[in-house]
DNA sequence: TTGACAACATACTCGATAGTATGTTCAACT
DNA sequence: AGTTGAACATACTATCGAGTATGTTGTCAA
């Protein structure tokens, strides 16, 4: 049956995608505590109580396991803010929109952006471990498309007058140091409820859309 | 001669820290370019057209030698703003003056607050690579008294009514976001004339205050 | 039921690097 | 003029960790 080999098949699949989701979460906890170059594949094993040959079963390098992490990175990044930019509304709405969703995904997957910014950082010094230059592109180009969706709400509210700025790429990346700053500085605190959060990442984004001139306060 | 002996004894002093802060400006550009676990002790020697022996004669550890690049680039800071707080003067000006000499520091030592980022990682990770915990407490606490200086300029800017926040702790920190970008953006290019550093450094600090709510224009 | 393969675990190799031990030079003091 | 010690350079050791080679187990298909 047709049905019944798919069925196999997506569970192996699934078990798959599961495991290697499951290393990349350890391996995300264990980078953003000590940094790419200082977390050894033993460690991040043990932290998913489990050995260095399963990881090495389901990647080819540590290089490897780095660039996944990335990449599901920012893939959580895209699926956060990519419906809003679909809906019609007032640019200064969805400039809001975004930047709240940004804040709340940059929360939720922190140890994930951490990871994501350390490949950054190692894009921009020409660091990175991999031989591999055409991964290495295309998460750059990940990273280029990510930004130039902030780009384009940017220009668009500045078009509706809402905000202000004088350099796009400065205010983009002071955007960015802020909306981000979670990720350096947010320690999440245990029975901290869910409100909590929700106001912490109001403030960010407050602080964003002030940054950029905007004058009204949140609705 | 009691003059002579002194001269004699101050240059050796002098040469000796001329050395360690060649080594450091060494250090500081590998920790930037590639992180502290990433780069080798030759690697800071090459730069430096020197060997580790060099390095060992001055440092007892890698550590040691990342430690006092950190205190160092925390020293700079001081330097760069503790001026400003004597002078009496508006508190909403005060405020200005500290972002701007803070962001002209920044990026005048960039390598160097590279590394204070990455010592407060650790700090913050608890994965120091020293057992020195003296200087560890030594540096946290000067990082701490730093954050302070900030703290009580935007207080008495908020008491003159001339900002507004409503949590501290995050308005600290996304102003901080903000000033340091340029730490993780900024790339000096050649021939890029002091006056264009100048403009971007103001871009910086409009964008802060305008973050912490300040309404009126740069003067 | 068996064999074949995926999904691991275990046991190794080998290069890189922090740290050390020792050698060399040069300047100051005696 | 010789001795000493600071400021290095050179040569080595010891460890740690990425990558590999091989062993083990459960599962599914025929």
């Amino acid at each position: 049956m047709a049905t019944a080999a798919r069925s196999t098949k997506y569970r192996r699949q699934s078990d798959t995608e599961l495991s290697r989701m499951e290393i990349m979460e350890g391996a995300a906890l264990c980078f953003e505590a000590r940094g790419y170059a200082a977390t050894s594949l033993d460690e991040v094993a043990a932290r998913i109580s489990s050995t260095k040959g399963r990881i090495y079963h389901h990647y080819g390098s540590k290089a490897e396991l780095f660039l996944d992490v990335y990449r599901t990175g920012m893939m959580m990044n895209f699926q956060a803010i990519e419906p809003l930019l679909e809906h019609d509304m007032p640019p200064i709405e969805r400039l809001k929109a975004v930047l709240k969703a940004h804040v709340r995904c940059v929360i939720r997957t922190k140890a994930f952006q951490n990871v994501v910014g350390q490949g950054v950082d190692m894009l921009r010094h020409g660091t990175m471990p991999a031989n591999e230059h055409a991964e290495l592109a295309q998460l750059a180009e990940l990273r280029d498309a990510y930004s130039e969706h902030f780009s384009k709400v940017l220009e668009d509210a500045k078009a509706a007058g809402a905000i202000d700025y004088t350099n796009i790429k400065i205010a983009l990346n002071s955007v960015f140091m802020c909306i981000n700053g979670p990720i350096v500085w947010f320690t999440p605190r245990k029975g901290q409820a869910e409100h909590e959060i929700e106001a912490l990442a109001d403030e960010c984004v407050l602080y964003a859309i002030r940054l950029l001139g905007y004058r009204g306060e949140m609705s």
